[in-house]
DNA sequence: GACGACATACCAACTGGTTGGTACGCTCTA
DNA sequence: TAGAGCGTACCAACCAGTTGGTATGTCGTC
């Protein structure tokens, strides 16, 4: 018999990832994440005083997650921070496959239906994309250094920017039942900032 | 006393409008709903057989509102398409005002909770992002051909792009609990067609 | 190394309030 | 006088959270 000490409590946060990904925060239902997790409501209770709860906690493991996955992924290696940059952006356009719950943001998700009404929610969602934006901001300082661009635009604009075009992607996505249009949107992004740092394109192989 | 006729229909509407743009469309009860529009349930089941029909008929509503809204706009007399692109959008950052709950798009917001699970629901908001997107893609073709732009990209994901970035605008703007990063990214849109028709960007009083 | 005291992890059954929806009655207007 | 428009009263299902319990590990003590 398995019995790992907080087995059930990463198992209900594996299927508020999923479950809540699909369905919103409001529709999914507590015993809807026990069934999923194949624990009971006790368990459920035994980690996380409130639902509420549950969605911070899922919302910072998600963070953490994401932050090392990005963190570990190739193009963190190049040498030119503009090449990190579109680097970044060509590892989140191979992410957009299969359904759209399964590559979008819980953060982004959540935030919609609780940023009024849930403080501590919004924060950790707040956190979640800010935590993103950051570690973009600091290349894109960079590689404004080294191509001397001196805009109105700040470093940290621009970062926070590519968040919301992958975001507002995700929606538009959702609403035309499409994970291709995000991609053109992301091809968009990757052509913009192209552009405000001078480069010459390169060819790709399929663009929209 | 007021009675004019569907009168109970027209006071959910808007009431809808406001409530699920701060709670989202799971978390926005009938009762609310009712209290909202000062209206009895009866009124509510007389005209909407169920919550989700209110929502569809809610969307299409939102649909003709918004459109009429952008077409009555001064920016829509200028004879360059051009100046109609980023009119359009000087017009959507000048809107971007208040609350966000104010501002931000309804169908963006039910699309993220219901896209998998209420397929008539998602169309609308499919309907909804596609028309404003589709007034914006003639002008984009136009402005195409006028300056004599061929690329890769299409005038259809390019205004697909349009509405994803004003999308994600609000989910930033929802989650960093300022409308200001939103602003930002209309900025940075602003730009980037400024660059792809190869115009040199008029001086703005604030950028980001 | 046996034993008691306690903490952790979890389960099954229950509860009180909430929610979408119904049944039915009243009252204007065409 | 028929029916559209709306109000009142009500209900069954559902939902977040509670209660009371069991199994297992852990730690100090003699």
């Amino acid at each position: 018999m398995e019995r790992l000490p907080g087995g059930a409590r990463s198992k209900l946060l594996d299927a508020a990832f999923s479950i809540i990904r699909q369905k919103g925060y409001a529709a999914t239902t507590v015993d809807e994440l026990c069934a999923k997790a194949g624990v009971t409501k006790g368990a459920f209770f035994h980690h996380f005083p409130t639902k509420d709860s549950l969605a911070v906690a899922a919302l910072n493991q998600w963070t953490v997650m994401s932050n090392a996955l990005f963190a570990a992924a190739s193009y963190h290696r190049l040498e030119d921070p503009l090449d990190r940059i579109l680097g970044y952006l060509d590892f989140r356009k191979r992410m957009l496959r299969g359904a759209v719950a399964e590559f979008s943001c819980l953060a982004g998700t959540i935030v919609q239906e609780t940023y009024e009404t849930h403080p501590d929610i919004r924060d950790a969602c707040g956190e979640s994309i800010g935590s993103q934006a950051e570690s973009l901001e600091s290349d894109i300082a960079l590689a404004m250094k080294r191509y001397r661009v001196r805009e109105r635009w700040t470093a940290k604009s621009l970062a926070l920017h590519t968040q919301a075009v992958l975001q507002g992607a995700f929606i538009v996505a959702k609403a035309k039942g499409d994970a291709a249009v995000a991609e053109a949107s992301v091809d968009h992004l990757h052509r913009y900032i192209s552009l405000l740092f001078s480069r010459p394109r390169k060819k790709a192989r399929r663009e929209h």
